[in-house]
RNA sequence: GCGGAAGUGGCGGAACUGGCAGACGCGCAGGCCUCAGAAGCCUGUGGGGGAAACCCCGUGGGGGUUCAAAUCCCUCCUUCCGCACCA
């Protein structure tokens, strides 16, 4: 049980000589302490491990998986991925089963490309820079099930890519073909249209392409162009994103027919790190897909990897590789020796969280009918063609095979802004040295302040330009919301006079109030207005404190607050739930459920205008018929004198909102 | 050029369906605490006028609809994104 675990000072007492006495004791909240303790705590206690099996309703909250940089995480990670944290542990608390995995598109180019600039093998880069990211999402507090971890460089995994194109291959989506391709001299790979931007490349935007005349594997996503086109008009994703795909697909009505601007997406790479593509040639039996209890066809391990340039791939120059038995007549036959562009791995691999560990094929069908469709899919807008496109395309494929039931993997997409570095206004790299990473935040603030400082900076999906001072404002509210769930909760503290009725319907109404924006703010993804309305909360309650305090009413707060704020501040409210002497994890509590008879309010502010203009302001019973409005207006000190000698033509009321008389004419 | 999104205090932003503009935070000012500082706490903080009560102005510019406009319509300006040139 969490419970069991060791207790550590939560405040250090801190105080310096200074001459003859020692000054006045201080404390010192310990929010590293606290961190450390939970951190390692969740991990042995699997935490955030779904029930197995799961049942009842579910909700699957993913992060578009990332590639592991050597560079790390920034602050400009988190703001994809703490948002997506705080809607999974919501829908936990809400008692949905929650599937929110991570793991490492490893494969394809860009890590190959990292990796050889490191003069490193990028089977050695990727395990060490996945390593990194998983402490860094771990040290912010992300509640992943890591026991899903999944890696697309891992054999387990690629076995299942290699039988996704021979999928593809049966179904005639398959081909290869003769053309024009774009070559790029420094990854010294074609590349598909998509990864040419200006007639540069996408990794090497100072590099030119070239035009090469080569041999390819294409597929044939042009045979879905309309219904990609189509079933856009049914997801629930940003305007701007469904409108780039829209310009890509790019139907147009030309000499009376339709023509689609989508290509054939082009899959061969010669390059070493991507999973082999699966088939032999004979000269007998000409193209054989390698038979599916044969794969993985496993990629060669090799210290040499560079791209030759010649336009083959290094296993090209692996005769023991090369050279195998053709499956159909046994006779000579050498193997593809082109791998599959990394795109290929991030099509389906939202289909193996589901399962990951399963044998028997790519996915276990059961968990995926389970768990699929993807209801939340959180990611930045770069990947609005790529990625999303190939996805839907191959998914669609699945459905045709009658592999799945759906016919669109990702039901919500959210695109987070980018954040800025505050040092020159761009986005955060290493090479411009202009990184602000989660390490040196926690470091200085805690963990919890870095999660509120990167939702409250701005609206989850706008650019924003990062700033210390928020950070710093974060770490003090978080103090303040721990020291008021905590610090102070002790019975007694306050003078504990028995509440009278008025206040407690009034802090109750207020207290329902907040359980319900909050919620509504997680669910519309407004995440800086969910911090701003818990910092409103707070700030009341301070004001309440020495009214209430101790009295069963503050407790009832209390225990309500310390569960809305779990999914935001993790760790100073896991602490705090055990500072309130409740056993088990707060992580597993229920979220409160809002009383909407309790967060009515019971008075309403009414504006009083004339012509339009705001001249007082009243406070009325929420059950005042609106016939009542204007009467009670009308007689008040600072409205009467002008409604005097004036012909009140119209009276409009809203009632709660506003009563305005119009005296003018028209 | 076409299409889309946006423009609100010193700064980031809030304002749900047209109904109190500026929530919340940062910054700044004054105060408390302190030998002093840091931290913390309290108060104030859109602009102008006024001793005050209050009044006037105010959401990029201009016009309109409406009892009422940051919000809807027209127009202009600016910024960002996509398309168009390349694929």
């Amino acid at each position: 049980m969490v419970s069991r675990c060791p207790v550590a000072p939560l405040f250090r007492e801190g105080g310096v000589a200074v001459g003859t006495h020692v000054r006045k004791v201080t404390r010192t909240f310990d929010i590293r302490a606290i961190d450390e303790r939970w951190r390692r705590a969740w991990e042995e206690e699997g935490t955030y491990r779904p029930p197995e099996p799961s049942a009842g309703p579910k909700r699957y909250v993913l992060d578009f998986f990332p590639y592991p940089s050597g560079d790390g995480l920034s602050v400009g990670h988190a703001r994809n991925y703490v948002p997506t944290d705080v809607l999974a542990r919501y829908f936990r608390m809400r008692g949905f089963a929650v599937l929110h995995p991570m793991g490492w598109d490893a494969f394809g180019l860009p890590a190959e490309n990292e990796a050889l600039l490191k003069g490193r093998h990028p089977r050695d880069t990727t395990r060490e820079y996945s390593a990194n990211y998983r402490r860094q999402l771990q040290l912010i507090g992300c509640s992943y099930d890591w026991a899903r971890e999944i890696n697309t460089s891992d054999p387990e995994f690629y076995k299942w890519t290699q039988w996704g194109f021979l999928l593809l291959l049966r179904r005639g989506l398959a081909y290869r073909a003769i053309g024009l391709q774009w070559w790029c001299p420094k990854c010294r790979t074609i590349l598909a249209n998509e990864q040419v931007r200006d007639g540069r490349c996408w990794r090497h935007g100072d590099t030119p392409v070239e035009q090469r005349a080569l041999e390819q594997w294409y597929i044939r996503t042009t045979e879905y162009a309309e219904r990609l086109l189509r079933d856009l008009d049914e997801l629930d994703w940003p305007a701007h994103i469904k409108t780039i795909q829209r310009n890509w697909i790019g139907r147009t009505e030309r000499d009376g027919t339709v023509r689609y601007h989508l290509h054939d997406w082009l899959v061969s790479r010669q390059r070493y790190w991507g999973a082999p593509i699966p088939v032999v040639y004979c000269d007998r039996c000409g193209i054989i897909p390698v038979p599916e209890e044969q794969l993985p066809v496993l990629l060669p391990e090799v210290e040499r990897y560079e791209p030759s340039g010649t336009g083959r791939s290094p296993l090209d120059a692996m005769p023991e590789f090369v050279h195998t038995s053709c499956p159909r007549c046994a006779g000579p036959a050498r193997r593809e020796t082109d791998t599959l562009d990394g795109f290929a791995d991030s099509n389906w691999y939202f289909l193996r969280f589901t399962d990951p560990h399963y044998a028997s094929g790519p996915w276990n069908p059961e968990a995926a009918r389970y768990w699929m469709p993807v209801d939340w899919y959180i990611g930045g807008a770069e990947q609005a063609v790529m990625h999303l496109l190939y996805a839907r395309f191959f998914t669609k494929v699945l459905y045709d095979e009658g592999l799945v039931s759906f016919v669109e993997p990702f039901v919500r997409l959210r695109s987070q802004g980018s954040l800025l570095s505050p040092k020159d206004r761009v986005r955060m790299s290493k090479s411009r040295g202009n990184v602000v990473t989660p390490d040196e935040v926690v470091a200085q603030h805690g963990a919890d302040p870095v999660r509120v400082a990167v939702m409250f900076i701005g609206p989850f999906a706008q650019d924003v330009t990062w700033d210390p001072a928020v950070a710093a404002g974060a770490a003090r509210f978080v103090r303040r919301l721990y020291q008021l769930l905590a610090q102070r909760a002790k019975p007694g503290t306050g003078n504990g006079e028995p509440e009278t009725e008025d206040l407690t319907r009034e802090v109750r109404s207020r207290l329902h109030r907040l359980i319900k924006s909050a919620g509504e703010a997680i669910e519309r993804f407004r995440f800086n207005t969910l911090i701003s309305s818990l910092m409103t909360f707070v700030n009341e309650m301070e004001r309440w404190e020495k009214q209430i305090a101790g009295t069963p009413l503050w407790s009832e707060i209390l225990d309500t607050l310390v569960r809305i704020c779990a999914p935001v501040a993790p760790f100073i409210a896991e602490q705090a739930w055990h500072d309130l002497g409740r056993e088990g994890s707060v992580h597993h509590a229920r979220w409160p459920d809002h009383d909407p008879a309790l967060a009515h309010e019971e008075e309403h502010t009414v504006v009083i205008q004339v012509d339009g203009k705001v001249r007082d302001r009243m406070t009325v019973p929420s059950a005042t018929p609106h016939e009542a409005y204007a009467p009670l207006a009308s007689v008040r000190p600072r409205i009467a004198p002008y409604l005097h000698r004036r012909t009140i033509r119209d009276v409009v009321v809203v009632p709660g909102k506003v009563v305005n008389f119009v005296t003018r004419g028209k």
